[in-house]
DNA sequence: TTGTACGCGTTATCAT
DNA sequence: ATGATAACGCGTACAA
């Protein structure tokens, strides 16, 4: 690895004028340009990223916090992030915390002393007060933490209760939800707008909480279906638990969407590898990291920024596992 | 962000003292060692990464070059390799390549100048003399690169041929082969002892090319259907093309696994949520992403060592699209 | 237009 | 046992 001494050397200069046609800045003869980028090109030089860093206090990367990536909802969020940070020269960092808050905490920790230059967090568990001693953006990312930090979420409430009106519309009246856990901010949200939605309807509360997995989803729909006989939908807390409640339908012999409806949350690429298909809220997931970036790229550029807060709207994709 | 300077001066010492009590090296009297550290705690000193990386000529940071984080195989992985790196005291940083060899090369050039200590790489176009130049040890994983770099792989030929041999052994006689795309090595060794199999067996060979995605396995079963009606059983590259061609036959009317079998190749989550649940090769993606990592690991605490080749077995799951 | 010299925050060597 | 200082590779005042 050669380094900006030995250019310069090689060019018959000083460091500072490398460093000036290396960066554009400054005025330097053409006939001197011409020589250094020789020399870089003949010694193959590359600029020392560390170095750089450590002078600029900053090292053109950022952080994206997610729960677990072998969850099918991030794979397409990560590479949304990535695909926009890295055309403008940012490395993307990923890190599981599992949801484990000790684990976030080290993270946020190393980021500082690395110079990671921002944030995007998924995380039910930060609050306020560990992200504010960061001294970069942060971007919170399909759970919203705090109004003093900006944002990209989608409507929950809003869209659960649009599910729950189109299966109303296809004749379902006993409609359950196999909820997700209670510390999911997303999950508390879907299982609030089903408790109004039923309550304004006049419908039976029919509720089973479980977690984010398929087995949970087939486990639990099955207990759900003994304990209440006459379900005619079931309206799952995402789409991983849903095609669970698919599963368990096979497996007792009921007909999907026949004898029952199912409708899922979220969109991820599984819903179109089952037969039938799932019906789903889908969240635009790639422009949720898209937006994420852009944000985040935005504040990079104009430090100090006040918070905003992005709400995209899910839509909903009717297939095969409704009526 | 307090430095080690400050620390020094608060604790009334060196700066090279403060390192000391930092790296436990060399000696230092009891009284100054707690007077540093309560220096740290008290300015909430973290030392800088950074800077550190510069002297070191090291970021304790890898690289993990795969195709693309969306393809269902590979968050499994990732998970895997950032399991044992991140408690050893190692970064993963992510990058989907895409297949695209410019742009593989970009990052690899990205990694040298920031003293990225170690790289694992899933490519199929990378070879020897791209790797080369690199002074890192690196590791090939999922595709053999070169007899010089280590790596991990699995014996995609025989499991294949025993994938067959199950089929066979079910009554299957007319088994076709949904083939992978040519120009990645893993799908052309499953052809290739397709089609060894069948001329071994004096079955007649059935192929039908795609890519390893959902839309192409279902499509391209409907051709295959189509083009040769008897086919009683399905051989797929991969577990996302073997779920395309379950959904082809639902949609076709054909029951699974009475009047076709489908056998699926990766072993990937989704296998288990889909209605037959899909036999399949079972890779054992984690253990393939642990290994590589604990390769990885070996030499950079011992760099030098020779290319070592592990190849892991893949291992045959019967659930139930086979008779 | 170009060069000198210092600082970024560490670690390691060499004195003391 | 502790401190001063060079070095890691780069960017930028400031001087020339």
């Amino acid at each position: 690895m050669a380094t900006i001494k030995q250019v310069a050397q090689h060019a018959g200069v000083s460091v500072a004028t490398v460093s000036r046609v290396l960066n554009d800045k400054g005025y330097v003869h053409e006939d001197t340009r011409k020589a250094v980028l020789k020399a870089i090109e003949e010694l193959q030089y590359n600029p020392n990223s560390v170095a750089r860093s450590l002078f600029k206090k900053s090292s053109n990367t950022i952080g994206l916090l997610i729960p677990d990536i072998t969850n099918p909802f991030f794979p397409q969020l990560v590479r949304a992030v990535e695909d926009v940070m890295y055309p403008k020269g940012y490395t993307t960092i990923l890190f599981n915390s599992d949801e484990n808050i000790q684990h976030e905490l080290d993270y946020l920790k190393g980021m500082t002393s690395k110079y990671i230059d921002g944030v995007i967090v998924v995380s039910n568990t930060l609050k306020w007060e560990h992200l504010e001693p960061l001294t970069v953006p942060v971007i919170a990312l399909d759970r919203h933490i705090d109004d003093r930090i900006a944002s990209v979420t989608i409507d929950n409430y809003e869209s659960s209760f649009k599910a729950l009106e189109f299966l109303v519309e296809r004749g379902c009246r006993k409609i359950a939800h196999l909820a997700g856990p209670a510390h999911v901010f997303t999950s508390s949200e879907r299982l609030r707008a089903y408790k109004d939605f039923t309550q304004k309807h006049g419908l039976e509360e029919m509720i089973q909480e479980g977690s984010y997995e398929l087995q949970s989803g087939m486990l639990n729909t099955m207990q759900l279906l003994t304990k209440y006989q006459q379900v005619d939908a079931i309206f799952a807390g995402n789409d991983v638990m849903a095609i669970g409640a698919l599963k368990a339908a096979a497996k007792l012999g009921i007909s999907v969407p026949k004898e029952l409806s199912v409708m899922g949350f979220d969109g991820v690429e599984w819903g179109t590898a089952v037969t039938p298909e799932l019906t789903t809220m889908q969240q635009p997931i790639y422009q949720i990291g898209q937006k994420a970036a852009e944000m985040l790229l935005k504040r990079l550029e104009t430090p100090g920024l006040s918070p905003e807060h992005v709400r995209l709207n899910a839509e909903l994709t009717v297939r095969q596992s409704t009526k």
